[in-house]
DNA sequence: ATCTTTTAATTGTAAATGCAATTAAAAGAT
DNA sequence: ATCTTTTAATTGCATTTACAATTAAAAGAT
């Protein structure tokens, strides 16, 4: 059973390739689009939070986001309560490309699927949550 | 039905993470260790082929194996027929370290098909090669 | 109230990465 | 037989990555 493993990771290489070649003409390569979508669905983040739910390396995170910043798609805003964190908030320009972001992933997913019937699939995400239960 | 391909980002990340940290005392970390164990099993394969079955950019893959072939995993054999190419194959060392490097891929596996029923395991494999058709 | 431990962000640094360009051999066309 | 196109390996270079160490604030202990 182990190849599961492996197809599991070869589709996931695969995706990850076509994304950043996708998004690197907007300066999202290198999974930083990534970033720009969970951070608009979850606005307020920290830092160390966001690294977790990309689960990326929390020095890249921060490197990225920074990027991001300058960029003009995030911006940091420090915790009234907490100051030694950091919240990270998507701008405008980074609201505005939410949708083109994520029809892409969508799209994505949608030819993923295609070679299965829509109960296949509702199977599959049951297996995949099922799985992932801790 | 797009939280699909989320799920199996996050679960190929994570085993990469947990790989990589395993492996990195035998300096076989960076996904390393996956040349030594698809070299392993397909010998002779030339550069460019190891480097599509491991889904990483070419230069990359090249200087991974010229590392791997300095530090005694692997060797590089030229093509008689077609001197463009050079084949790889793993030497004894490389051939002695896959009994491990293979026993923590099932062993990963294992842990994270726990959750599942071998029916299950079973049906998840089957939806995964089905997805996999072209 | 001070000391210790934990947690978040940040920086230093060396190594890894990947795009673009180059070299070299083979295959195909004229 | 020479010219063109394709394919494999390789190098150049700037960027990205991640481990280890540092800084700084908060939380917990005495």
């Amino acid at each position: 059973m182990f190849d599961i493993i492996r197809e599991i990771g070869a589709i996931t290489r695969e995706i990850q390739i076509k994304s950043n070649a996708e998004f690197r003409k907007q300066d999202l390569g290198n999974n930083a689009f990534l970033y720009v979508i969970r951070v608009n669905e979850k606005p307020g983040m920290f830092l160390g939070e966001l690294a977790d739910s990309v689960q990326i390396d929390r020095t890249t995170a921060f490197r990225t986001v920074k990027k991001l910043v300058a960029k003009g798609y995030l911006e940091l805003k420090d915790d009234e309560a907490d100051r030694r964190m950091k919240k990270v908030y998507a701008t405008s320009k980074g609201q505005e490309i939410y949708p083109e972001l994520h029809a892409f992933e969508v799209q994505q997913s949608a030819a993923l699927l295609s070679n299965l019937t829509s109960a296949e699939q509702e199977q599959l995400k049951q297996l995949l949550q099922k799985m992932q239960t801790k």
